[in-house]
DNA sequence: TTAAAGGTTCAAGTCGACTTGAGGTCAAGC
DNA sequence: GCTTGACCTCAAGTCGACTTGAACCTTTAA
């Protein structure tokens, strides 16, 4: 076998990501083998870089058919704008989860003998009922 | 109608979580109407109190079963040490987003021609990848 | 030569958190 | 007496991201 290029297997190795995820991929699009043998995939190298991009995106919290659309075909790009974007709402979620890390961590410590009578805590809740129903009104 | 307790319509509307959704709360345990008037569940309006809780803990990151499991049937009680737990584990979630976030605001801003290129980027990539081919081998 | 390892396709299943739809009940107001 | 609106139950559907299973092929080593 040429040393050029890498079965599915092999690919699923270096990335992590299962061998069924991959073909998952290729159905939506996003990644493509270099070529085929007998009817085996055959992936380019690279392709590494091209999945961790994915997973990156992923983890950023976007869908994989938003990932598809950002990444170009032939290489590995991404819309500089569209990054903006997604690290001002990566930011909105941050804040979040710290004022819930934090109302967390108050809450066990708090010598309140219920968390219902917490004031900390109350403040929490009352932020998070308030965003809930504001939401629902759309 | 005695104005003590609320039709499920009602807690709707108070709490922006759907009626459907109440039902469902109900049938994983998480809340409990306080009676029937005929076959209409009439809820005691702290219930919207208890329900802020279980919002809260989902944007947490709780799934509704671990929620079930913390909060007391009588009351609205938590659990300390899982608390604390939580804390931690968003604290590590919190982390992990800010090197997503950073490593995003410096792509967009990034000079390099392509993302491709550039060496912040290009480490973000490999963390996020070791991250995967790691949590593989479990 | 035969078995093991690794690949293929395609359809169907899984998970969590709900929503939707069908078909029915009940009280209030015209 | 009839409609309207809010509620009821129960079963089935939805979404995204995969996984699993069945049935088959191909190469390699013992």
């Amino acid at each position: 076998m040429s040393t050029e290029f890498l079965s599915i297997g092999e690919v699923s190795k270096r990335s992590g990501i299962a061998a069924s995820a991959l073909r998952y991929y290729e159905e939506k699009g996003l990644i493509e083998p270099a070529g085929r043998q007998a009817q085996k995939r055959l992936y380019h190298p690279t392709v590494t870089e091209r999945l961790a991009l994915i997973t990156l995106g992923q983890q950023a919290g976007f869908s994989l058919d938003d990932i598809a659309e950002v990444l170009t075909t032939t290489g590995f790009e991404l819309d500089r704008e569209q990054l903006t974007e997604k690290a001002a709402e990566l930011d909105k979620q941050i804040q979040r989860l710290t004022v819930m890390r934090d109302g967390l961590q108050h809450a066990a410590k708090c010598q309140a003998p219920r968390h219902a009578e917490c004031p900390t805590f109350q403040k929490l809740l009352r932020i998070t009922q308030r965003k809930k129903v504001q939401a629902a009104q759309n």
